[in-house]
DNA sequence: CTGAAAGCGCTTACAG
DNA sequence: CTGAAAGCGCTTACAG
């Protein structure tokens, strides 16, 4: 049978009362110095750490966050989960993970993080609609949105800039002189699906250009095989097939392979992130990097902003986005 | 302000008493049909939810469950990760990530989650020592450790058929009259990179070969470049080179185009684990597969065996690897 | 600086 | 089946 070690065992073997040994773990506490070091030196040979279960219910900080991430084994919602925790873990957080699959009820997913006394909720998959944020805000607890955002003032957010990147690909393009470019989406009705193929659209516009052909993926590897195949195949001699995040590229680049098609000579490739595996394999992807470290700073930013001051204004962070060239276009 | 709405305010607005409305929250408790009927409905129009830590308190369930994952970003911890995560959610625990940087003290991480009343740890990273095992049996926290096993006793663990796995892949590899074998090593002193290249030993044995060279990664698809290249350009006349997982294969094989050598013509290249991007890319990997939902499944159920019977003789699960061949090898 | 007391929100014997 | 009471382990006013 173990045994838990209590605050009044610590307090009856240092010979201090209950609230002293409290104190001593509390780092601003007013206790003497000698006295502190001696409950805690006894602590110590006894054990005994303070149960954070019990500290939280006295209506302190609990110290949970929750962390809604997407499918963990895809590239970038892994790479973007390792700088969240991080962050978290670096701030005296802890990150209870919630796994949003395709059939996840988030709204379910979020109450039940709620029944925790989550501090915060980052949410960086699935949609989220109005009543979750309601809901959070009911709880007390700040919802940050990470590459989505809720329209009027919902819930603050931290998105990269989507249409500037895809600007500068574009640009990158026009200049190479291709004319002829086609759209691999991603699943349909998400955030970064419609931002970034706005930013094509519009910035082609701008060229006097317009796209051959688009065709939606679900930002999977395999999707970019199968759809880069069918916009091979489609004979619209496209030079370029721009894709809404690198795992489709990646797909596309396979599928020129596979067709003997040159990459970039006879159709150029471009993605979106920079996932740490852009840049290996087959042809180093050109493609525009999006901050994962940055937004995850960004995201506690705001978390921690809101606790202190409820009632502001939702803010929405653009986090900057560089073009990176590499051999694919 | 939020106003947290209690089981008092339930207990008033539906007539009953606090313990009523406990009840009607506890499936198995003896409540009047009607009556739980009536209070959960009541709960319901007031946004009512019992408190999970104040539960937690009472001795009861906590229902968090510590995960220790390594670098999340990388292919096959992110892969074991997503399933460790979906089973646990599925069964009704609260997955409470602790991210193990190199840099990351194990001992501390585990009382820092000890402190939350875990119901148990699951560790995939790292190494693990008596020390963290006794910690965990003190707090009454069940301990399962997955692919690093603990000697003499300390904890449960599950973790695949390295040994077998690698034995499938020198079979073949011998087969197709590959002599000069080569070994590429993951980080050193981990469980893994020793029992496959003990594997690759006693197979190579088997058949009265021995390794030409040995060298070592860390694991990582960079390290694999590096290293292939070193091999490689070592004129050693290799015709195999086997590597202790598939990012550091997945290395190899860019190595090789790199330097115009044929895959698996030249040269064979092995990985192991089957990871979801081995089978894409320049060269389809020929590998093992390593059954990450079997083996998260098999953690969760050694977790609650020994919650039910906390001092049975610690287990170690092996589960099984199968041959997956494609173009590598 | 320190201790006794009250209370966080829940569950679980204990009676009835 | 149901309620009053005690208690989970801690922290925080409240006195001194």
């Amino acid at each position: 049978m173990p045994v838990r070690v209590t605050a009044d065992d610590v307090a009856k073997a240092a010979g201090v009362s209950r609230a002293m040994v409290s104190r001593a773990f509390t780092p601003g506490a007013s206790v003497a110095v000698r006295k502190r070091e001696h409950v805690l030196r006894v602590a110590q040979a006894l054990g005994y750490r303070p149960n954070l279960i019990a500290r939280g219910l006295t209506g302190q900080r609990t110290g949970l966050v929750a962390v809604v991430a997407g499918e963990i084994s895809r590239p970038y919602e892994a790479w973007l989960l390792e700088h969240i925790v991080r962050v978290l873990s670096a701030n005296g957080y802890q990150p209870l993970l919630l796994p949003a699959f395709r059939d996840a009820n988030m709204t379910e997913m979020i109450d039940h993080a709620l029944a925790y006394q989550v501090e915060g909720a980052i949410v960086a998959a699935g949609s989220v609609s109005r009543d979750i944020a309601d809901r959070c805000q009911a709880s007390g607890a700040p919802l940050v949105l990470i590459g989505r955002v809720l329209e009027k003032n919902g819930a603050d957010a931290v998105c990269c800039d989507n249409i500037k990147g895809m600007w500068q690909l574009v640009e990158r393009l026009v200049k190479q002189g291709r004319r002829r470019i086609a759209w691999l989406g991603g699943t349909a009705d998400t955030f970064s699906d419609q931002e970034r193929r706005q930013g094509v659209e519009e910035a082609l516009a701008h060229y006097g250009l317009s796209l051959q052909v688009q065709r939606r993926g679900d930002f999977s590897l395999s999707s970019g095989v199968s759809e880069g195949l069918a916009l091979l195949d489609s004979r619209l001699a496209l030079d370029a097939i721009m894709c809404a995040n690198d795992a489709m590229a990646l797909g596309v680049v396979e599928a020129a392979a596979q067709r003997g098609i040159k990459v970039p000579d006879d159709v150029a490739i471009t993605g979106f992130d920079d996932v740490p595996g852009a840049a290996w394999g087959r042809c180093p992807l050109t493609t525009v990097r999006n901050p994962v470290n940055e937004t995850a700073l960004e995201a506690l930013r705001l978390l921690e902003t809101r606790v202190h001051n409820p009632t502001c204004d939702n803010q929405v962070i653009r986090v900057g986005v560089t073009l990176v060239p590499r051999s694919s276009a």
